[in-house]
DNA sequence: ATATAAATTTAGATTTGTCTAAAATTAATA
DNA sequence: TATTAATTTTAGACAAATCTAAATTTATAT
């Protein structure tokens, strides 16, 4: 239906959009896409044909539903397959995500239900990303920022705001991947950085950074 | 590292040798990928330089070795991808084909052996044809068809030579899928169709058409 | 051997997606 | 407000893969 260049912009324009009607800029597409601005404004001429998106020259794009629901879908197939990948095949959480660029271009509908299926409806991806359903309903997780917790509240990592692969690397490194159980012990003012508890176990200390890009619930 | 079509040229052009140093014509080709001739021509040409083929005008093109080896992979990855979809998704093994030559392009070495240790590594495909192994070793089959099996033999279905969809539906239909214990009870001298007796139970009745495409050990 | 047919290649276009350089527009600043 | 800066668009070109129509080469048949 859609080629890999035009779901990879919806999916983009997608991300960047902040459903504030602001249009989302040229350049900002051209920078998370790893292409050039001119290459975009073509691009987006062509997609305005389709009816994907509303451009107004120099005003930026807004997804039509239309093109919202491609970009919907496009995110379901890349998350269910990272799921699929970590899941079953064992690829770190820091690995999966180059190969579901690839997977989630992958055309069939029943592949990816089926997919679902096997994997037990998952509802988050290995990055605690919530997985949209086959509607392209979204329940939007209410995960907060780990340095935003206060002291001696039990906590469960639940997802990454960095999907950097040094960030994901680091974590897992130092025994915070997905689902681990935690606790703030302790909070330096000076530069907020973290003291935490580890399945009421095992301390360990983290700088401020790492806590801004930690979600937990 | 070899786009969509490159790959596609390749696993058609081995498909179509005989290693009989006989050179595979333009026209088979274009035939084999649903193209024209002439778009044959210009793609060969850009092979030849890339050194995955031979090509002397009008004599059609021979795989070198490393021409060999992309097509051996991608026919590796294909039939991975088909066990997968038949074995662990329920697909039909008339379904998998269509599905698998979009998954065979998907680019990770990684990712098609830790697929391959997932699935057991499987030494068949779906439709009994053999898996070539991580460095491209091809154990051959010495299956043989149907039709030339003697009454009263007890054989197993495992494999085909039609892949066509409507085939492999008709198959399924009267229950001769792969692993299917059989033997030959009757053979008709006027059309040469076949008494099947499928578990030691069920009698049923194939055309001689049908008992050539079918391959039994 | 010559004529005809079939296969193959070339020439010239087209589509998709990209790029650079230049022009146009909008935003920022003095 | 006038000038500069940043952003965006246009113009023109290019690479990949394809096509049609015409030219060339090889195969087949009289
Ligand atoms: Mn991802
Ligand atoms: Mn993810
Ligand atoms: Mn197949
Ligand atoms: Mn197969």
């Amino acid at each position: 239906m859609y080629s890999f260049t035009e779901e990879n912009y919806l999916k983009a324009i997608y991300k960047l959009s902040d459903n504030n009607g602001s249009g989302v800029s040229t350049n900002s597409i051209a920078e998370n896409i790893q292409t050039k601005a001119a290459s975009v404004t073509d691009m987006i001429k062509k997609l305005s044909d389709k009816k994907l998106l509303k451009y107004e020259k120099y005003k930026g794009v807004n997804l039509t539903q239309k093109g919202k629901d491609v970009a919907i879908q496009t995110i379901r197939k890349h998350r269910i397959w990272e799921v699929f990948l970590h899941e079953k095949l064992k690829f770190g959480w820091e690995e999966v995500h180059e190969i579901a660029e690839q997977l989630e271009h992958i055309q069939s509908e029943l592949l990816i239900n089926k997919l679902d299926e096997f994997l037990g409806y998952p509802t988050h991806d290995p990055h605690g990303d919530p997985i949209p359903g086959e509607n392209g309903e979204f329940h939007n997780n209410a995960f907060v920022s780990l340095d935003t917790v206060e002291a001696n509240k039990k906590v469960i990592l639940s997802g990454v705001i960095n999907h950097s692969v040094p960030f994901l690397q680091h974590l897992k490194k130092i025994d915070l991947t997905l689902g681990q159980k935690l606790m703030v012990i302790e909070i330096n003012e000076y530069d907020r950085s973290l003291k935490l508890l580890l399945n009421g176990k095992i301390e360990i200390f983290i700088s401020n950074e790492v806590a801004k890009n930690i979600l937990v619930k």
